[in-house]
DNA sequence: AATGAATGAGTGTTCATTCAT
DNA sequence: TATGAATGAACACTCATTCAT
């Protein structure tokens, strides 16, 4: 079914083709747009439907049911962030760089912000929903891998708790911290770094 | 019931205490229950008045709103929280006491498990609700300056950062951080203390 | 109950005499504005309690049942609006006079809406509860009555409809009537008056 | 149901009407019976779906919320009675069919009390809701054109507003006026009726 | 006499899911 | 393949009414 080019020469399954992924995206991108506007308590099918402009029976088509959709959105946007995350440290040569790039992430602004809380939902519903584990371990998993690159496993690990605490409190508070206290922190939790290896 | 009536001071004390804060605090009570258990999206009027062992109707009655039984119960895990949390430090003398007493605060076993499922549910919710921002505020606030008593104000955030973080990871993981990795995370973040202050 | 003056000489009886009846119409009254407000169908216990700012207790209190605060709260109605009715009229001369009358009773601005909204709501009400049809009964009687000192039953009767149909037009069109309109059509309803009486 | 199937046209009509019309009429029909029976007040989701032996889910899946179905019951009932009044005018030929046709309207016997009734309804209700008011405004200006095709504008607006006048009292009262009555305030409304038209 | 507490019935509405087409 | 119709369970909330004090 995702591989059938070659048999699908004909309209129809050119149609389809054209018409079925494009809806299961779009679908995903909708259910989380929901999930960030209204968190994973308010993810209806109908509230997907109506954003992504699709009937609700299509919906309830590409996915079997709500639990379906939520973990199929959640998978589709910890592969897209692990790319940008990946990417984001593409660049960096000195730990210099790399201090860069981490406040960048957390002082990041609204851009940074949809991200972030898909972020937390996903950690908060994996906390009862097994199946959802396994992409926070995976997400986990894949970060520490880029940190470790330039920091060692160790390190990376408190690293990576201390940017989502820090995450987490920048999309709370009023009074957002300086980026000099981001930037001392970060110091701080990357000096350790006996041998720069990037 | 838990005060015979010689010792119910006033009449009008006794007279408006009599059936009421029982009722209240059993219920706020119930509805951390329901919260740990189920999350904010799990939190029904019904589940609640089930859990307390109560007519539904007594839930609306002494809650105008969910939105307000939700409110009221997590103002009074904050109030709760503060407390222990202030106790925990209580006994701090040396930075080696800190360390220990971190530590602890994040492996803590599945009796800390309930009270960081709330703390995190909170923070999540008070991204929509400001009302509850209130409430996320006041606990960093507190948190914080029972930390910067140890460390300084800077170091306390930053502290508070990876603590946060750490105990979210350490909520979802499989594979649990030793407890000397966590330690060593610890006293990497509170050695910059300059100069020791408890 | 309602003619024991004689007998409540007592401190108790004058007590509760004087604060009783106080707090009756305050909540009759509050009872006539919420019907105004929202018709019989919005009619509660606690939207009354809280206009006439007393308990709900008292409410129900002073009241046995919904039925009952709702059919004395109309009882109360027409009451005064039986005396205002009456007195109306007592300064009509000639016919001319009773033309006026009439006239301004219908093109009558904000001040008669609230009269006319509870009059309709009573009938309507009075449909379906055969214990309020006994009021309509009695303003209906009086109303003619008044009318008939004019000009005679039969006309009065029919004067009677065409009022209470052209108050009901009134309360509802968006291009009212011109006072020229509705003068012709009073004095047409009146003119057959063969010997005039007043 | 009411038509086979080799009678409803193209393939499209077939598709779309093979449930719905009978079912969101017979719901308003029942909404109607309801209305009828318990007023406006007593209008609810579950004692239309139980009079049109439909399940709950089914009434407020045609109709997004209460007041649309009201809105719409309404608006059937409006339709339905503009057309047989049309009909009820459409033998008369003389000012003497006129007066019989108006004087069984106003003392026709239980077949016309629910539309009476319904009429009455609605014009209350119109008082709080403007989207109901574009009925009313309709049902007046329909009424009216009818009226007035025999008697002209002026007139037809008193007559229409002694009508109603009069229906209401028969409505309510327990000692109908008689027939005579009747025929003789209708002769003196359409009296002034200077040319015939009909 | 007066009232706050309490409760169970009932309301409008939302929703995930199923199914016929 | 795709979707509108349909449904029954559940929800937050309102309320008349009862009752202990």
């Amino acid at each position: 079914m995702e591989r059938t080019e070659a048999s699908t020469g004909t309209a129809e399954g050119r149609r389809a083709r054209r018409h079925d992924p494009e809806r299961r995206t779009r679908v995903l991108d909708a259910a989380l747009d929901v999930l960030v506007a209204d968190g994973v308590a308010g993810l209806t099918h109908r509230k997907v439907a109506s954003r992504a402009d699709v009937p609700l029976g299509s919906v309830t088509y590409h996915f079997a049911s709500l639990a379906e959709l939520r973990g199929e959105a959640f998978r589709w946007y910890v592969e897209a962030r692990s790319g940008e995350f990946e990417a984001l440290f593409a660049a960096v040569r000195t730990p210099e760089d790399l201090v860069d790039v981490l406040v960048e992430l957390v002082q990041g602004g609204p851009s940074r912000r949809r991200s972030a809380v898909l972020g937390f939902e996903l950690h908060l519903a994996a906390l009862r929903d097994p199946a959802l584990r396994v992409l926070t371990q995976e997400w986990t998993r894949a970060s520490r891998a880029v940190l470790a690159r330039f920091t060692g496993a160790e390190t990376a690990a408190r690293l990576d708790a201390l940017l989502e605490g820090m995450i987490l409190h920048a999309l709370l508070t009023t009074e957002p911290q300086s980026r000099e206290e981001t930037r001392a922190a970060v110091v701080a939790a990357v000096a350790p770094v006996s041998g720069w290896r990037a």
